[in-house]
DNA sequence: GTAGGGTTAG
């Protein structure tokens, strides 16, 4: 039967052993269907009964390597269905199911998205070891399910398995995707106890929690203390330097990197030409472009991006450059699987003046299809139009939009409505962002900022007594200085207003809530 | 059997 399962698998008649399969379980047990990607469910790993015919010697470690093989190929394939069945086989015919297939199945499950399966396998487990509670925390962790993750790393730490090298890693990356930094710099605390501190993959996985965190000088030493460097690590500190917006340091960096021999793959390319982008720089822009060129990995999704997002912003925005490599994207049908590229190209088309190529972009990705327009797309267009100073249309555009503007929109067209000083547009926009997130205390500064341009100092008041009945409060570093600075830069420009005693009203302190 | 860095947007 295990023969037969493995044989088919190689001929690539998954389909039809599974078929046969689960015609042939169905009769003998009555599964229910709660798994996502199949219409049965994973077999219980409950091993009370005593298995009605033991395996013993040679015969047990052929079905070992059988079996092995077997959910080694489902899990290389993304099949479900056929794992479900190896591990039915198994209980069936009661052979010893152990650890190590448990994990096999957990990450089979977690790969296809079963959560409720790999964790009932997980759960049901009569032994775990540090690779199954690794492979589901790993699991979760790509899964997006953070708390139950970082619950699972504390029953890891209670239950007395001493974490290796993939479990620092992965447990690193969740701190760094759960934006839970003060528990990954605890982790990096047990890392430092640990044997593992100068594991490379583990090293890495720390420079990017730094990097995410902000905290570019902690992420500097972390790297300064690797043992060894390699292509990852130095992107990531590359990379965090960009991120951070240090961008002559990342470009400094990647050039001391490069002279002491370390040779870049396309990630770092895309992280530099980002670095580049924001120095705005043309001549570097072009060298670099060369540079990527001759490393042969300028074909890259990526790479093109930020190559174009680079064009976009160098100088006043190249673009003929910009249309080029675009155009050449959509020959090779790349951008039809990326919607990234639209992202950046609209992006790109806004911060770099040219309007009208961004909306000529958007209007044939609309009409052609291909690429699924998100919210951000339509963000971006918004965002166009706003530095355009075109705030009517931007505002007839949302109404027309398919998806429901969100905060981030509302708000990207209030900032161009102070911007080209539009009270009009701008009191809609504030009224609607007031809405949509009333506990937000940096709309209500907002909304001062609206009343402002037109010097309606009394609504100004009214804001602040609105905010104090509804106990909204500040949160650091959005404080009201951010307010008295935009009217002082306000007035600054406008001489024939003197400043007012409101202006002063603004100070940090004066307006701040109970 | 479990692990690392990437492009855009507000």
């Amino acid at each position: 039967m295990l023969r037969r399962i493995i044989k088919f698998i190689h001929h690539r008649n998954i389909q039809t052993f599974i078929s046969i399969s689960i015609h042939q379980s169905a009769k003998l047990h009555s599964f229910p269907p709660n798994s996502p990607n199949s219409n049965i469910a994973a077999p219980s790993f409950n091993l009370n009964h005593a298995p009605a015919q033991q395996i013993h010697g040679q015969d047990h470690d052929m079905r070992f390597m059988e079996y092995d093989a077997l959910l080694r190929d489902c899990v290389s394939r993304k099949h479900v269905k056929a794992g479900q069945t190896a591990q039915s086989h198994m209980i069936k015919t009661s052979y010893a199911l152990r650890v190590y297939f448990g994990g096999r199945l957990i990450v089979l499950y977690l790969k296809c998205g079963c959560l409720d399966d790999a964790q009932k396998v997980f759960d049901e487990m009569p032994q775990r070891n540090v690779v199954s509670w690794t492979a589901v925390i790993s699991g979760y962790t790509k899964s997006g399910v953070f708390n139950e993750a970082l619950h699972l790393v504390l029953e890891m730490l209670r239950s007395g398995t001493n974490p290796n090298e993939y479990t620092f890693a992965t447990v690193v990356i969740l701190c760094t995707s759960a934006s839970q930094f003060e528990c990954g710099r605890q982790i990096h605390s047990l890392i430092v106890k640990s044997p593992f501190e100068s594991h490379i993959y583990v090293g890495s996985s720390l420079l990017d929690l730094y990097a995410k965190s902000g905290n570019i000088h902690e992420e500097r030493l972390v790297f300064e203390g690797l043992p060894e460097r390699d292509v990852v690590s130095c992107t990531a500190i590359v990379s965090g330097y960009a991120q951070l917006g240090f961008d002559q340091e990342a470009l400094d960096l990647f050039c001391e990197l490069q002279s002491e021999g370390m040779s870049f793959n396309y990630v770092t390319y895309a992280c530099v030409l980002t670095a580049l982008s924001g120095l705005a720089v043309f001549e570097y822009g072009r060298q670099m472009h060369g540079r990527v060129l001759r490393s042969h990995q300028s074909f890259y999704i990526a790479v093109e991006n930020s190559l174009i997002d680079m064009y976009s912003k160098c100088g006043h925005g190249d673009e003929e450059s910009v249309v080029e490599l675009y155009s050449n994207m959509k020959e090779e049908n790349k951008f039809k699987a990326d919607g990234t590229t639209l992202l950046t190209v609209l992006s790109g088309c806004s911060h770099g003046g040219m309007e009208q190529i961004g909306l000529q972009f958007f209007d044939e990705a609309a009409s052609a299809g291909g690429v699924d327009l998100g919210i951000e797309h339509y963000g971006c267009i918004v965002d166009l139009l706003g530095r355009a100073g075109q705030l009517e249309r931007a505002l007839h555009f949302m109404k027309e939009m398919p998806l429901k503007p969100n905060a981030a929109i509302w708000g990207s067209l209030l900032g161009a409505c102070r911007a080209h000083r539009d009270f009009q547009v701008g009191k809609v926009a504030a009224d609607r962002l007031l809405e949509i997130e009333p506990e937000n205390a940096g709309n209500y500064v907002m909304l001062c900022n609206v009343y402002a341009l037109d010097g309606r100092w009394h609504e100004v008041r009214k804001v602040r007594r609105l905010m104090k009945e509804k106990a909204v409060v500040k949160e650091p570093g959005k404080s009201w200085i951010t307010l008295g600075q935009t009217l002082h830069t306000f007035y600054a420009g406008d001489r024939s207003r003197p400043d007012s005693e409101e202006v002063l009203l603004c100070k940090v302190g004066e307006m701040s809530i109970g």
